[in-house]
DNA sequence: AACTCCTTCAACCGCAGCTGA
DNA sequence: ATCAGCTGCGGTTGAAGGAGT
């Protein structure tokens, strides 16, 4: 027996919505609100639709302050840099955007955004080793495990690191890290989503654990890949960038791998929220401001627009009522948007 | 003009998590 | 502790319109 049905299948009507049901249901959500009950909701006003759909309508459509398209160049940095951050956490981000919704910034991110870096990505490469590189077919069909693969003969150099795209300094960023106790961040980071080891620095294949079998061809650029990883990691251990690659290549042993992440200039596969518990507390005490679009960890209460502890047992990041009421801090200026980005939206211009 | 291919984006679907009984 | 109902989320689909031939 399987779960049943939100709504009767038959008597629903689907497809695009009419300026009159539009009408109706806005005009009942001004009103009354959702009164607690979407699944109610359809019946009350006499519309033929299952309640997710007068949800989601609601949401991306007919709410107020909704914006649609023309998504600004701090806009692309942003959900670019949560992106890398966060992975494909749309709610997050749309959360950090006022007026855009998650499906808006998926929509963008998937038709526009992501073209555009792979794109741009591949150019550099190919630029970089004359033309080897993984084209973007490849990483598309590796379905989410898009690795960028070093040739792994000897004659291979020094790859290519560019700096991870950082936002400009938020506004809260220069205050002390609010979540310095571990159980605190660990606390968050699982209200997020994410599943996090207490355990430390464990060296652990990347392909450790997966659910995935790779072909040894990739599985050998992968380990080879973590291997630089590792490196560039002991070698840099003292930067944000060294500690982010160091999580995502490391410690990746209960990994979900869910999200084909960019990071550090190198397409990875990300554990979903994996992190080293320790590791993160390092970042944060000690690099605040280079943890791109992590400013969750900065102790933000965007509720009540100040900087302070947030109880990680109520925030509630994918409120987008917050999002709409209060404006999360913005980047203001643009002398620190990374050059990648800059170049990356106005291609040549540098 | 007619056709095909591509892009965009609104909407759908299924799943996971939360909550209350 | 278990279960059912509901909500929220992210992946996917498909219609519509634009671009190219």
């Amino acid at each position: 027996m399987g779960r049943a049905p939100c709504c009767d299948k038959a008597n629903v009507k689907k497809g695009p919505w009419s300026p009159e049901e539009d009408a109706k249901l806005k005009s009942y959500m001004e009103q009354h609100g959702t009164g607690g009950n979407w699944i109610a909701l359809p019946q009350k006003i006499g519309l033929k639709r299952c309640g997710k759909s007068c949800r989601l309508r609601w949401l991306n459509y007919l709410r107020p302050n909704i914006k649609h398209g023309g998504f600004s160049e701090e806009e692309d940095n942003i959900i670019c840099s949560l992106y890398i951050s966060i992975g494909s956490r749309w709610s997050v981000i749309a959360a950090q955007l006022p007026g855009r919704t998650d499906n808006d910034i998926k929509n963008y991110w998937n038709t526009r955004l992501k073209k555009k870096l792979l794109g741009k990505h591949r150019k550099e490469q190919q630029a970089r080793r004359g033309g080897n590189s993984t084209s973007v077919k490849q990483l598309e069909a590796n379905k989410g495990i898009a690795v960028s693969i070093a040739p792994v003969d000897s004659s291979y150099q020094q790859p290519y690191w560019p700096e991870i795209p950082l936002l400009t300094p938020l506004p809260y960023s220069n205050q002390a890290p609010c979540f310095n106790d571990h159980d605190s961040i660990r606390r968050l980071l699982i209200k997020l989503g994410g599943r996090f080891s207490d355990d430390d620095y464990q060296p652990t294949p990347i392909h450790d654990g997966l659910n995935i079998q790779f072909s040894d061809a990739t599985a050998t650029a992968i380990t080879s890949t973590q291997q630089i990883y590792e490196d560039q990691a002991k070698n840099m251990r003292s930067s944000a960038s060294a500690a982010c690659m160091n999580n995502v290549a490391i410690n990746n042993n209960q990994a979900q791998f869910a999200h084909t992440q960019y990071c550090g200039g190198v397409d990875l596969v990300q554990g979903q929220g994996s992190f080293s518990s320790t590791l993160v507390e390092e970042m944060v005490s000690s690099y605040p401001q280079r943890l791109d679009g992590l400013e969750f960890f900065y102790g933000v209460d965007m509720a009540n627009d100040k900087v302070g502890l947030i109880d990680p047992n109520s925030a509630s990041w994918g409120d987008t009522n917050n999002s709409l009421v209060y404006p999360p801090p913005v980047a203001s200026n643009y002398q620190d948007i990374p050059q990648y980005f800059q170049e990356f939206r106005y291609p040549g211009t540098q």
